[in-house]
RNA sequence: CGGGAUGUAGCGUAGCCUGGUAUCGCGCCAGCAUGGGGUGCUGGAGGUCGUGGGUUCAAAUCCCGCCAUCCCGACCA
């Protein structure tokens, strides 16, 4: 296991890949474009997965369960939506395997062909719209709060471990209401609710704002994000929550008795966040490495290592080891105490480094005879001796410190990778030179962001929710615009 | 889905041009020493050469199909 990682400079895509693969989050999979999320990068989805949950309860949500397959049909009834997904489905048409009569092993039995045939979700919109109607029919069955946890499938061309691929696990929340002023509501709390876990359990601040037409959800009629910056100056969409207005009820007929008795169709939202959020995990906070994990989405917390020379100086480090893991876990942190004897201190230093395990603590002879073990942070990967009486309120406080640290340098970094450009040969540059977010003016058109897009390969990733108004001229056309909008190279 | 490259032990590779069943390193197993930043020595196990077909006395090597991965484009959470 001695290795190196390529560093962030010298390959950007082979470093992510590296960490990927040696820290031990995932691998390719015998499936084309499918990945298989190994234990320990699973355990960190884990913990994203609780804290959203507890947020999305504490908003009032419920969980449940829709199937995997939609029947095609489905699917035409919402215009917009069939064109922004059919491209990318996968479709179940057959039944039944059977043994080939000319000895070719296992073949598609003929005779089993489906009716309609059904596709393996890429977004459940349509079967839950179809359930829903049954669901409702008066304003007292609203709001319909419902969240599933699920996996989905998008059939990508050109896949990246987590990014991008073609089966992806995540989140979709789907809610119901009575008027399109609380539906919006709805939309804009569940996307405070992602920038709030993107920023507080993972330490990445986020950019708030709305979707262009363009790069809109199909079948949605308006489109809110949060965008963060990665290390390479690229832009991550990290989360979408879409205010879908009657598109959904119109095409599945959910209607609702309002108090006065008038029917209506009722107002929709929809909310996603996917294990692409572990691709942001990782570009956001490692270094040449490997990977850093803040302290709240950490599997292991704290590393105990001892360092000895015979087997009684191990037993007495082994003590004190189990002393601290023990106290430390009622702190509610998880500790491992690591007395494999065939490796070195040395090795594991860097094994534990390159997982991203926030703390380490390295137990030898002397800190026996001190009174002291040595504490070493991942984050800025400082060591200092430390009283084993003041121990345990040291490594609380690490937690609390590294957790902060990260946002605050990611966020450094952020602020460092935002410019303004007020010309089109600015803007080219500052793509060109570093990336980054570039608040630039822009016509509203369409045709100027596509233009914009062909040509230097950047979108508008959003239009920040607080946006301030500011008079100018849109960089491309030279027309008037009245707010910047926030461009970048994007995943 | 187009262009390019690659596929040999768990991983990384040599061999391929000029056919004769395979090289080296890491890892793994055993033992001894070592132990405050990726340990050393000794011995050992492990391979349908991606896959299917063809040429040949003989194929990792030559030819064709297929599959997968990586890079570059079009598409996208």
């Amino acid at each position: 296991m001695s290795q190196e990682f390529t560093s962030r400079d010298k390959d950007y895509s082979k470093w992510y890949n590296d960490i990927v693969e040696k820290a031990d989050l995932a691998e390719h999979s015998a499936v084309r474009g499918c990945m298989v999320i190994k234990p320990y990068g699973y355990s960190i989805w884990e913990k994203m997965q609780q804290a959203l949950d507890k947020m999305f309860k504490d908003t009032g949500h419920v969980n449940a369960y829709f199937p995997l397959f939609i029947p095609k049909s489905f699917f035409s009834k919402e215009a917009s939506h069939v064109e922004g997904f059919a491209k990318e489905c996968a479709i179940v048409t057959h039944y039944r395997l059977k043994n080939d009569e000319n000895g070719n092993g296992v073949i598609v039995d003929p005779d089993a062909k489906l009716e309609e045939e059904l596709i393996i979700r890429p977004t459940s919109e349509t079967i839950i719209w179809n359930t829903y109607k049954g669901w409702i029919q008066s304003y007292r069955d609203l709001p319909l709060l419902i969240n599933q946890w699920a996996n989905v499938v998008r059939w990508e061309m050109r896949t990246r471990l987590f990014l991008r691929t073609a089966e992806f696990l995540w989140q979709e929340g789907h809610t119901a209401h009575a008027t399109a002023e609380e539906a919006i509501v709805e939309t804009e709390k569940m996307l405070n609710v992602y920038a709030d876990f993107v920023e507080n359990w993972m330490a990445l601040p986020v950019l708030k704002g709305v979707k262009t037409p363009n790069e809109r959800f199909a079948g949605a009629i308006e489109t809110y994000c949060i965008e963060a910056l990665m290390q390479d100056g690229k832009a991550l969409q990290a989360g979408t929550s879409h205010f879908l207005g009657q598109n959904f009820a119109k095409a599945f007929d959910v209607k609702f008795a309002a108090k006065d008795g008038k029917l209506d169709h009722v107002w929709a939202t929809s909310w996603g966040v996917s294990t692409r959020l572990m691709g942001a995990l990782i570009m956001a906070h490692s270094d040449d490495q490997g990977l850093v994990v803040p302290p709240k989405l950490a599997p292991l917390h704290v590393v105990i290592v001892p360092i000895y020379k015979t087997d009684e100086q191990l037993k007495q480090i082994s003590d004190v080891a189990a002393g601290i893991k023990k106290n430390l876990e009622a702190k509610g942190l998880s500790v491992k105490y690591d007395d494999r004897d065939h490796l070195r201190p040395g090795f594991k230093f860097a094994e534990y480094e390159f997982k991203g395990v926030p703390v380490r603590i390295a137990i030898g002879g002397r800190d026996i005879e001190n009174g002291t073990v040595e504490v070493a942070r991942r984050d800025t990967k400082t060591k200092e001796t430390v009283k084993q009486t003041e121990l345990i309120a040291k490594v609380e406080q690490l937690m609390v410190d590294i957790q902060q640290n990260l946002y605050k340098q990611a966020l450094d970094r952020r602020t460092a990778g935002t410019h303004k450009a007020d010309t089109y040969d600015d803007f080219k540059r500052i793509l060109d030179n570093k990336g980054g977010f570039i608040y630039a003016h822009w016509d509203g058109t369409a045709e100027t962001e596509q233009k914009i897009k062909e040509e230097t390969k950047a979108t508008i990733r959003c239009i920040p929710l607080d946006n301030k108004q500011e008079e100018g001229n849109c960089i491309y056309s030279g027309k008037p615009s009245k707010q910047r909008v926030v461009f970048a190279r994007a995943y």
